[in-house]
DNA sequence: AGCCAGGCTCTCG
DNA sequence: CGAGAGCATGGC
């Protein structure tokens, strides 16, 4: 038996659903995705699990999203409010996008991208050890790679749901992943040591020694990355990564990351190699948000909008 | 084939 | 201390 309801949600103004989801559109059909203009993903509210099924239904300027919850038991009223809140957290709904073009609107380059780029928000893991998860997984090898290791941990060891003969997966939490060996780890194709370092972090979590979820409600975004950084596996990059995908830190910015720096580079330097303090100082520019900034980069670059 | 990929730690000198 | 090796796997 399927268990189905129906709703919206709203966002502050403006909200571009489509643009902001489309990175999703290369995820995999039992994860989360993006096709035919819907996001599909399993998330755990109220300690279930349950499917979100997303499609615009506003406009940028009055934007609305249409919310299918289904799942295989009764819905309540609590389980559809802490729905609305994971909604409302995934897509940033209620950042106003309009301080953050207040803050670039006579930045050289950026200020070209607000309109081509006009309500795109930079989505984030329900939960921050989702994106610890990947953070660690993608330190060095490729996003290609990467993202195949993903996938093989999240079949292996997420928890699934299955609705009229489909099968989804949520992310696993660290209690999913505490009691498995190094070794298992490795054959998803991690190396040795991510292994430990994915494990170490996961131990720490269930232990209560760190509580990563509530990390994310601090201010200063300084004394997150040193927290983060001081357990081992965890540098300034994966400290930041998982800040910006995990937590709505805008302000982090990851000035090591490869990919990032290339793409500062296309657009400030010609395309040749910089390095991360020379990408400091080009995003001094940018005010406050200088990780969404960056995402607003990457995003131009593969839309091909030049500045 | 080999080299590289959105890092981090450990080990030398 | 700073530099350098080593890591895993798939894509090019």
């Amino acid at each position: 038996m399927t268990y189905t309801e129906t709703f919206q949600v709203e966002a502050l103004t403006p909200f571009n659903f489509d643009l902001s989801t489309r990175i999703f559109a290369s995820g995999d059909k039992q994860i989360r995705n993006f096709v035919d203009c819907q996001f599909t993903q399993v998330i755990k509210i109220n300690g279930k699990l349950a499917l979100v099924k997303l499609t615009s239904a506003g406009t940028i300027e009055k934007p609305k999203i249409n919310v299918e919850l289904k799942a295989n038991s009764q819905i309540s009223l609590l389980d559809k409010q802490k729905a609305v809140e994971a909604i409302k957290f995934i897509f940033n709904l209620d950042f106003d996008l309009c301080s953050f073009y207040n803050e670039i609107k006579n930045e050289s380059v950026m200020r070209h991208l607000v309109k081509p780029l006009n309500g795109l928000k930079n989505p984030t893991t329900p939960t921050v050890f989702e994106a610890l998860l990947d953070s660690i997984v993608e330190q060095q090898i490729s996003l290609k790679v990467a993202h195949i290791m993903e996938e093989r941990l999240v079949k292996k060891y997420g928890e699934s749901l299955t609705l009229d003969g489909e099968t989804y997966y949520a992310y696993p939490t660290p209690q999913n992943i505490a009691n498995v060996s190094i070794s298992e780890l490795k054959n998803c194709g991690l190396s040795e040591r991510k292994a430990q370092y994915l494990q170490g972090a996961t131990q720490l979590i269930v232990d209560g020694k760190l509580d990563l979820e509530s990390l994310k409600n601090k201010e200063n975004s300084e004394e997150i990355i040193s927290e983060l950084d001081a357990i081992r596996g965890i540098g300034v990059w994966t400290a930041e990564l998982t800040m910006l995908r995990g937590m709505q830190k805008l302000d982090a910015f990851p000035a090591d990351d490869l990919g990032l720096r290339h793409v500062i580079s296309s657009f400030y330097c010609d395309g040749k190699a910089i390095k991360a303090e020379e990408a400091r100082e080009i995003a001094k520019g940018w005010g406050r948000w200088k990780g969404l900034a960056a995402f607003y980069l990457i995003i131009a670059e593969i839309k091909g909008i030049k500045a």
